[in-house]
DNA sequence: CCTGCATCTTGACCTTGGTCAAGAACACAA
DNA sequence: TTGTGTTCTTGACCAAGGTCAAGATGCAGG
């Protein structure tokens, strides 16, 4: 049933840039590959966000705590999509997000040091990575217009219209956490807006 | 006292790569100069983003209206800055942001069209907008996980500490704006904490 | 089949920040 | 100096969403 990941990156590369079979070769052998238990963790706050991760099969979510100890999820990362704390990622310095596995997920690791080397070694793949960052940045960019724009009821709305995939793997913790929402909060707006049936 | 736009961007792009005197001569051929008086729009909703625009001298925002008008600035760019809607200019697409200049504003467009052919013609710019592209997303992430985990005054004194140079320009509306809330509000706060000496 | 832990729901009450409208302060233009 | 517009402040009231705690529901493991 699941799809071979190597043959996954490679389609997820392809989409951006071309590679011939020794450059496909090369890209996959930078990658170590790695599988996460339900709730395990990829990366913890305080330490430094050293791989760029692409998601093979599964889901993990990035999240922070507050200073109350109350978890905000950032994103949720699906098959074919790439998970990283961005900013420890470029500036090397400790970050402060989680990384977790939502359900087992099989994952594929470029390391910062790899990447370099990648980059030094085959350039087209600065583009690749612009574009790939390009799009996280306007994902990012869009979730800060839509916290600013629209009410609770409209971004869980959103949301499931916009990620119909990932619901029936999320607790609606999560959902109420990543749309910004207490669970309490969160229960009863389902039941005031009659949206329990997903 | 101004510096010149062509100085101040190939000091912007020499942070990230080494251009030679041509390849220098080529890239700024390809920007164009614009001039934006103060409250003149370089882009309003609706339209494509065609431009990714570097501020070099002035200081622009941009922003959105909601369903109900309410104007939420999404950020400030100060000099030796880079704005666009990146969403639309990725997608070609019609956006929803407007970008106005604060003050007087100097800028150098950098079309997409001519983006292309410079990172054709010159792929080590494919590395420079990668780095530039990357710091933008790590400053949205960056206000999403604040926008997340932090009050309303503890966004105001950390907007005040990181961009103090941009205060003296700014009405209060425009930072209650940034910072996500409305100007009675805003009043009440800098009231309440003390906190109108900047 | 029962236990134990997670999640979800609900009630009672609270806090943060919004709304609307009016007045005060300021700014600059004629 | 006197408008005229814009920004800032304030009062009275409101609404969205949070808090805390208790009970209900669901489900995996033994």
């Amino acid at each position: 049933m699941q799809q071979d990941p190597i043959e996954l990156v490679l389609a997820n590369i392809g989409r951006h840039i071309t590679l011939t079979p020794e450059e496909s070769r090369y890209f996959t052998d930078l990658l170590k590959p790695g599988h996460y238990a339900r709730r395990a963790y990829l990366l913890r706050e305080g330490e430094v966000c050293a791989d760029f991760t692409f998601i093979a099969a599964g889901c993990m979510k990035s999240y922070l705590q507050d200073k109350n100890g109350k978890e905000h999820i950032l994103t949720f990362a699906a098959p074919d999509w790439w998970i990283a704390d961005i900013m420890s990622f470029i500036t090397g310095r400790p970050g402060n997000l989680f990384i977790q596995a939502i359900n087992d997920t099989q994952t594929l690791a470029l390391s910062r040091r790899n990447q370099e080397t990648l980059l030094r070694e085959i350039p087209k793949f600065e583009r690749c990575f612009r574009i790939l960052t390009e799009r996280a940045f306007a994902a990012s960019q869009q979730r800060n217009i839509d916290s600013m724009s629209l009410s609770a009821v409209e971004r869980l709305e959103k949301f499931r219209r916009q990620y119909p995939y990932l619901l029936p793997l999320l607790t609606d913790q999560e959902i109420a956490s990543y749309i910004g929402v207490t669970p309490a909060f969160f229960s009863r707006m389902l039941k005031k807006h009659d949206l329990k049936g997903r």
